[in-house]
DNA sequence: ATTAAAGATGCATTATGGATGTAGGTTATG
DNA sequence: CATAACCTACATCCATAATGCATCTTTAAT
C-alpha cells in the first residue's frame, strides 16, 4: 500500500518545473528549457524511467514537450491549475483498492466491504483535490536553491 | 496502489467468522471451531497463505486460535468491537504512503507533499473507524447461505 | 543538407516484494 | 501414543514495478 515511484517521480519533476519557472520574471524571457537530463541530475534518477514519466505528463496535458535541438519540456498550465488528486489518480492508475475477483471472492454477492473501501479511497482523494501544485511550492526559494545546487 | 492480498483474507476469516458465530444461539452450545481449512474450502485460498494470516489475527487477539485435535480458532471479541480501520492497519503494515527516502529526495526538506499525502491516509483510516465487523454482516442471512453451500 | 540534440517508442532485463510451498515443531485430545 | 490441529522458519515462485537498451522521429543550428 503505496505509490509507487513512478507517481512520485511524476510529482517531483512539477514541483521542480513550477519552482523553476515561477523564478522566472517574464514569460518569453525564459532560459533554455528543462530536459530529462536536468531531472536526472538533480533527483539522481534513472533517464530511462524519468522519459516515460515526462511522456506521460505530456500526454496529460500537465506540461509541454518540444522535441529536437533546443527541447525539453515546460509547464502546460498554471501550478494552481494543477490539481493534486488528478495527478496522482492519472500517474497512479485508478483502479479498485481492493481485489473481489481475482480470486473471485464468494463473499461478494452479499459483501460490504468494497463499497466501503472505496468510498475511503474517494475521501482520500477528494482530500488531495484541494491542493495544487502551488501548494507544493510554498518553500519555492528553499527548492530552488536545492535544485540549483544539487545538480 | 492496492491492499494486499493479505489484509482481503483476513477480512474475508473476520467475516466468516461472524456470520458464522452470530447464528449459533448459544454460545457454550456451539459447534466444532472453524479451522484454516474450512476457510480455504469456503473462498478457495492456499492453506499456507490463510496460516499465516489466522496466525497474525491471532496474535492480534482479533480471534482466538487453539491447537491441538478440535482446535480452530474464533472470534475473540464482539463483532461491534472489531474495528476495521484497526485491522487493515494492521494487516498492512503502517508505512507510509509516499516514498521520500530510499531513493532519497533532495527536496525533503523544503517538501509539502509527504504531509499533505499523509494527512490523506489518516483521513482515509478515519473513514474505516467509523465501521466494525458488524457493518459488515448487514447480510448475514445470505452471507451463511453463501458460506455453507461453497464449500 | 548535415549534424547534433532532444523527446518518443518498443522491447528486454532486473529487482522487489507479495504469494505460495515444504518441512518440521508444538500442543491438545482421546 | 497417535492424531489433528495450529506454529514457525525457511525456500521458492511469480507478478509487476523499476530500469536498461536500441532505435526512431523531430527540430534547430550550422
Amino acid at each position: 500500500m503505496q505509490l509507487k515511484k513512478y507517481t512520485d517521480y511524476g510529482l517531483r519533476i512539477l514541483m521542480y518545473l513550477g519552482a523553476k519557472e515561477g523564478a522566472q520574471t517574464t514569460d518569453k524571457e525564459q532560459g533554455q528549457l528543462t530536459r530529462i537530463r536536468d531531472i536526472c541530475d538533480t533527483f539522481d534518477l534513472s533517464v530511462n524511467h524519468v522519459n516515460k514519466v515526462v511522456h506521460h505528463l505530456g500526454r496529460l496535458n500537465l506540461i509541454e514537450t518540444r522535441r529536437g535541438k533546443n527541447g525539453g519540456f515546460l509547464l502546460a498550465k498554471a501550478p494552481g491549475e494543477i490539481r493534486l488528486d488528478f495527478v496522482i489518480r492519472q500517474l497512479e492508475g485508478d483502479e479498485p483498492w481492493i481485489e473481489c475477483h481475482n480470486p473471485y471472492c464468494v463473499a461478494l454477492p452479499a459483501c460490504e466491504l468494497n463499497g466501503i473501501v472505496a468510498r475511503g479511497k474517494e475521501l482520500f482523494y477528494d482530500y488531495l483535490a484541494q491542493f495544487t501544485l502551488n501548494d507544493l511550492l510554498k518553500k519555492q526559494g528553499q527548492l530552488l536553491q536545492i535544485f540549483s545546487t544539487a545538480s
